[in-house]
DNA sequence: AATGAATGAGCTTTCATTCAT
DNA sequence: GATGAATGAAAGCTCATTCAT
């Protein structure tokens, strides 16, 4: 299988990696390549240049994210089952992929994350959900007209669900506490607490 | 009262202007100190380098939001009441201070954030605390010892309480949608669901 | 005749096309082969080089322009005629063939065109003026010898005949401003009270 | 007097030097900052960007154009001798800055070069001759009144005045042949027959 | 023969920092 | 103290050329 050592997805690695630990300035693109074990022109090649680069880089670590939320999702479980499970598969893979969680935080700062929420906003609101949306908004758009949610807009509910998860890894990251699975899980009993009507 | 400029506050000023409004990017030595209206060279009679501006310009801003968050607090209301006066608070002043909001988030997503997390690992607990920890540590510690709050280490309450904050307004900064005040006040009021017992 | 496409004159006249419209910075050699409709590689079959390339470029459109200047060509009219005559066929050539003259331009005034220059001093005199020069040097030098033209060098007669024209045709390639058919006549008759005794 | 270098000065003499010699090719940023002695970035403090900087030679080469032209010249001399005493100038002038016609010829031909003659059509006609018209346009103009020269537009009258000049010294620079005082004069005398009338 | 992906030297330009004034 | 001209390392990007297919 594979074979070809698929050069695009190499420097998408090697940029994030780069960009995870040293932020946009301690990743120029002659480190990229090196690091992807290419030459530097054939970045240029793949990619119309670095700014292109970055959002494929994000689009790959959001399609990462979106399948690593849904991992043994049950959905003919209930509602709050369903969350919990979210919150905890979101929780232990930014946790393991610490790489993921802080390209994701430098990316939606930056420059380049805030033309792509510019973007966004021209499309289509329901194209966007659709490519976009990282499948919690359409979880929590039912739960929410199953009277189960509060009454509150999307953009709330979604930082209510998931903001303080993502804070909290964070913090785990940078060293500066532990967490336990068990508190994890009382963690996130208590955003649904903040969801639930 | 006044009469020196204070040359030093200028800069720190001009610079949190121009790296919330272009990122680190566009906030060159040079712009900053033309903002400023001082000499390029100044800029180093007052920092060591241009990492120690940029943690200096952290500092100001935490100032200005603790001062915010407190505005008007009453330490003798319920605990609730206090919390979602804070919570409210701090949502109305990221709002109408988007610099302060925009510089924060680039801060603490880039090296020179990281960084200083990693120095505040070096400090004393204790210390770090009462000098960092944006007010809301020790009013929420109280809390908990009261019984009130749910059994969670520190990260989690602060993450609990501030956090859907922090990220709806970055949302709302970026004019992704509004919010109109009863809204807000709807949004606090959850996350305290999510903070007590 | 035809039928194979003749992948070296698709190259050259691509490559003409770019340069004249673009100048030498225009006309990557990537640009040059798909503008010919070639693989990139292809051109290194053809050409040693981008420069060989060029050289070829030049003594294409060289030859082009040598035929038209003869077009019609009465070797027996009197030599006033037959000057004027020539001087006639080069301005409305380059005028309608601006791509021509943009490309002698370019050349003549490059590093690519210098050495050709002195390559050509290398050769022996005689074969030079057989292959390289314009037609003109042979009817030049015969009026001379008949006393028709001053008694000047070669170079010098070929300047007095021929630079004004192209000077001329620069300018109005560039939309400086134009010229109606009778002004062009008698600048070319202007350039014979140059030339004769 | 003098005293300091002249930074700004000495950048332009650099990368008229280095064009003229080796194309605008030959002439990179790096190689212009070294032979005027001076750190890369210096350049980008006196010019805007490299086409600023060709632009501005181009203008320090008009100038000397201008006044070597107009050496020793005697406004009340008959209009002959006045144009024979200009031709002789600028014929000699650029036999002895070989550079300066090199570089003029390689800008007037190359993008730069263009997009100033493009800008020079969008000013007033009257304010371009003031500035630009290489002192050559006025006199012409004058003369052509005086019914002395042939009644045509100005371009041609100063294509057949001076083109003849400017493409034999290219000729004499690049080593093709030698041209004694005396029969430059003959060449001026030439040209001259073809203006007049 | 023909291709075009891959390369990396080399380009123009920026900017944090220094230091003579 | 204050300045800002000068610097040069380092950035993003291009493109002539090669070579495995």
């Amino acid at each position: 299988m594979a074979g070809k050592p698929n050069k695009r997805r190499l420097i998408v690695e090697a940029a994030l990696e780069l960009i995870a630990e040293n932020g946009f300035h301690g990743a120029p693109t002659s480190k990229i390549a090196a690091e992807a074990g290419v030459g530097e022109g054939s970045i240029y090649r793949h990619f119309k240049d670095k700014e292109d680069l970055i959002h494929h880089v994000y689009e790959y670590v959001r399609d990462h994210v979106s399948e690593a939320v849904l991992q043994n999702h049950d959905f003919e479980a209930p509602i709050r089952e369903q969350y919990l499970r979210m919150g905890f598969n979101l929780f232990h893979f930014l946790m393991e992929n610490p790489k993921i969680q802080a390209f994701n935080e430098q990316y939606f700062n930056s420059p380049f994350g805030i033309s792509r929420k510019r973007e966004m906003l021209v499309l289509d609101r329901s194209k966007m959900d659709e490519k976009e949306s990282n499948v919690g908004v359409a979880f929590l758009e039912s739960a929410r007209e199953q009277q189960i949610l509060k009454d509150l807009p999307m953009p709330v509910l979604m930082s209510l669900a998931f903001a303080p998860i993502v804070y909290l890894v964070r913090d785990v990251s940078f060293g500066v506490f532990n967490l336990d699975s068990r508190t994890v899980q009382k963690t996130v009993e208590a955003c649904w607490d903040a969801l639930k009507r």
